[in-house]
Order: structure tokens, then C-alpha cells, then sequence
DNA sequence: AACGGAATCAACCGCAGCGAC
DNA sequence: GGTCGCTGCGGTTGATTCCGT
């Protein structure tokens, strides 16, 4: 189902993603965030192009990520949102929290256009059945129209509401923490790295002042080689001990 | 059991949009 | 206003699995 592991020209791996990049690429978002997709392979150690990094990360690895069957309402609402956006898949992944473009994608082509196809009456049956979760009055939060449309346990709604960017890695690590809650909960958790958490990339904009101007090959900026590379190792090892 | 076509879905590719300079 | 670099999106591909014969 996965395309096998080649090489390009540029030594660039592609095709099918490693346990080890998976984890690599995982705990380094984890600690770092995604700064930036471009530089973000060479520093996490992977043979990787960002892109491919980016879509992994999205699409799989991600922690507010839904794996699994689609439920009936789910369903129903895709190709409710099919009507109304076409194939904006993006748009119709923000009504869908844990679902990525790319699955509703896949899943429309695979199991719904024939269903739209042989009854193309459904939608408009189903856009009188779900008014409630109608995009116009969907909230403008995903994570508010989730627990209301489609209850999640309570661990996946506090994931749900946090939905990308730097907030994912802290979500991931079982912080249960989010952008606006202090840096005390981080500091308090992760001890060892305090010192990275109030280093300059500690907020959104900074990570690019950081991290752009970095020299090619120079693995971290001379005053993270230490916290950052060490630690990095660390967390990798207690991710395994886990 | 063996084969071939269909179905599935992770991953790739090319392009558009956006912001910085 | 033009150019460049980066990100995100939508379409497509291709390896693997499933299923019928």
C-alpha cells in the first residue's frame, strides 16, 4: 500500500516512511515544533525533503490525527461538505477535526463518490437532516462543533481543539497543554530543558529569527548545541524507554 | 492454490497564494 | 511593482491488499 523506500538524485529518500523517521521526525516536532519545513529535515536528521516531512506529519503522525473507520454521521456530513465546497478538502478537513484533507480526499474517491454518484438526491436529504451542522452554522471553532456533533472521548476533544502548528508537539507529549497556558506547566514537566523553553524560539515568530539564519551544515546554532542536540538524544531515548 | 482485476490509501508532484525583501 | 522562497492544496500515482473466478 506504501511506496518503496528509493533514493533521488538529490540523495533525497522517498517513498515509504521508517519507524525511525517516524520517530525522529515525531520527537523532533515534539521538542522543536516545525520552524520551518524546509530546514526542518537537515536538523531532525532525516534524509527527507520538507515536503515529505510536512505531509507525514499532517497526515499521519500528527497526534490530533483520527485513525479509524468513518462513523455514519461522518459520512453523511462529507458529502454534505462535498456539496457545498467541492473538492475544497482543506476546508471541508476544518469541519472534520482528526480528518486530513488527504483521508476525506481518499475517502470520497474510494468509498462516497459512487454513493453521491447512484443518489445524487442524498445530499440535499442530508443538508435538511443536519441543518445543526451546516458550515454556516458550524462554529468557527472545529473543536467546538466536534464535541457537539460527534462526541469524542474526552482525550481526543482536547486534542481536537488543539489543531496544528507549535501547539501539536506539547499535545503529543501528553502535556495536555496548549499556546496560551503558561510556560510554568512546560518548565514544571520538563525540568531538564527548562532552559530551552525561554530561549529565543520559545515563542512563534522567534523560531524563524532563530533558526534562519543558520549556516549549511552547522547541525544547531552554536548556543543550542548543547541543550538541543543532547536533549534531542534524550528525548529520543525516552520516548523508547516508553 | 493460483491468478488477475479492483480497491485502497500513503506518498508524490506541480502549482497557486502569500509574505518578505 | 517584481522577484524569491516557503507553505499548503488538489490531483495523481503506485505498491499493496482484497476478492472473485
Amino acid at each position: 500500500m506504501v511506496r518503496s523506500p528509493r533514493f533521488d538524485k538529490n540523495g533525497l529518500k522517498k517513498g515509504a516512511w521508517s519507524k525511525e523517521e517516524d520517530d525522529k521526525l515525531r520527537a523532533y516536532i515534539q521538542r522543536y515544533g516545525h520552524w520551518n519545513w524546509r530546514q526542518l529535515p537537515k536538523f531532525a536528521g532525516l534524509s527527507r525533503c520538507g515536503k515529505s516531512c510536512r505531509l507525514r506529519w499532517m497526515n499521519y503522525l500528527r497526534p490530533s490525527v483520527i485513525r479509524g473507520n468513518y462513523s455514519k454521521e461522518e459520512e453523511d456530513l462529507i458529502l454534505k461538505l462535498h456539496g457545498d465546497f467541492g473538492t475544497k478538502w482543506s476546508a471541508m478537513a476544518e469541519k472534520l477535526p482528526g480528518r486530513t484533507d488527504n483521508e476525506i480526499k481518499n475517502y470520497w474517491h474510494t468509498h462516497l463518490k459512487k454513493r453521491a454518484k447512484s443518489n445524487p438526491q442524498e445530499g440535499q436529504v442530508i443538508e435538511q437532516s443536519t441543518s445543526e451542522t451546516s458550515p454556516e452554522n458550524l462554529s468557527d471553532s472545529p473543536s467546538e462543533q466536534t464535541s457537539e456533533s460527534y462526541p469524542l472521548p474526552a482525550e481526543q476533544t482536547s486534542r481536537a481543539a488543539v489543531s496544528s502548528s507549535y501547539c501539536d508537539y506539547a499535545v503529543f507529549s501528553g502535556l495536555n497543554w496548549v499556546a496560551e497556558d503558561s510556560i510554568n506547566s512546560v518548565e514544571s514537566f520538563y525540568e531538564p530543558i527548562q532552559n530551552f523553553w525561554t530561549e529565543p524560539f520559545l515563542v512563534d515568530t522567534s523560531f524563524n529569527h532563530a533558526w534562519s539564519d543558520l549556516v549549511e551544515g552547522e547541525i544547531m546554532p552554536s548556543y543550542y548545541h548543547y541543550d538541543g542536540i543532547e536533549l534531542f538524544n534524550q528525548s529520543m531515548q525516552e520516548m523508547e524507554a516508553i
